[in-house]
DNA sequence: GCAACGTATCGACGGCGGGCAATATAGACG
DNA sequence: CGTCTATATTGCCCGCCGTCGATACGTTGC
């Protein structure tokens, strides 16, 4: 591998804070745009969201590569190649277990993805009625 | 134009059920990824994850180009072409107001995205104990 | 040990996509 | 009308990414 990214970069890791402000609440920094981008890059991919669907979907959340590769009309390289991305984002763990590897989907990222698309916290209500904050 | 897709496709509009079941209640079909996909390629990019987060933290979650453009060291056709990836792929609308445009969020796009990293749904509860559904 | 299998890596190719400069379009204003 | 401003379009370049075939690695089982 001569890219650079180290193996298994957790990006969620790094801020557990700030990574689950939703864009609706504040502009997002430039830095915080480049960090969760590589999560989005990785799912927008038809063959990488099914991929990450049918883990999600699947017992446990947790898939053997044999199990993804059949639903697909990709060489068994390219399944390779996209569930290494899904990993090296931080969305999908590995586990080798002899001679099969189990991917699984990690919470944090997904709730991480979602939190990005929440609506806006209600700015600072505490004042507001709740009447508002439900209906509204 | 001499591409293919219409001026302002809107990939919700099509079907507003199958659009909110999240990935991990069951594995999307080849055709729902293929249709989501493009939402995500448009927000799998650093500009333009700013661009929409800029457009949703504004007054009313819209926002004039000539707000946005400066916050970006990027040129104004750049802008403007990653405006229009957001537009065509459904998150944003746009508005003419004279010599200004205004592009401002589509919920229901976000929503979209929002369900589509929600939970399992619980699978099928009604004799489910609510606790369950609640805390487990 | 060797063969068979599951998975990952490598190298190459083609196409897509982000960036810019130049130019076009279209309101606003005088 | 002419000019200025705001935004969009065009054409181009270059790097990245999805895909494959070939191959390497590691485990199981004979």
């Amino acid at each position: 591998m001569s890219k650079s990214t180290a193996p298994v970069e957790l990006p969620l890791a790094d801020d557990p804070v700030t990574c689950c402000v939703p864009l609706a609440g504040e502009p997002i920094s430039t830095e915080r745009a480049v960090a969760v981008v590589p999560m989005l890059k990785a799912i927008a991919d038809p063959a990488r969201l099914r991929l990450l669907s049918l883990v999600l979907s699947h017992e446990g959340q947790e898939a053997c590569v044999c199990d993804l590769t059949p639903a697909f009309d990709l060489s068994q390289p390219t399944i390779s190649h996209h569930l290494k991305v899904l990993h090296e984002s931080g969305l999908l763990d590995r586990e080798k277990q002899g001679t099969w590897v189990y991917y699984q989907a990690r919470p944090e990222a997904m709730e991480a993805l979602a939190g990005l698309f929440a609506p806006a916290p209600a700015a600072a209500p505490a004042a507001t009625d709740v009447e508002e904050v439900l209906h509204g």
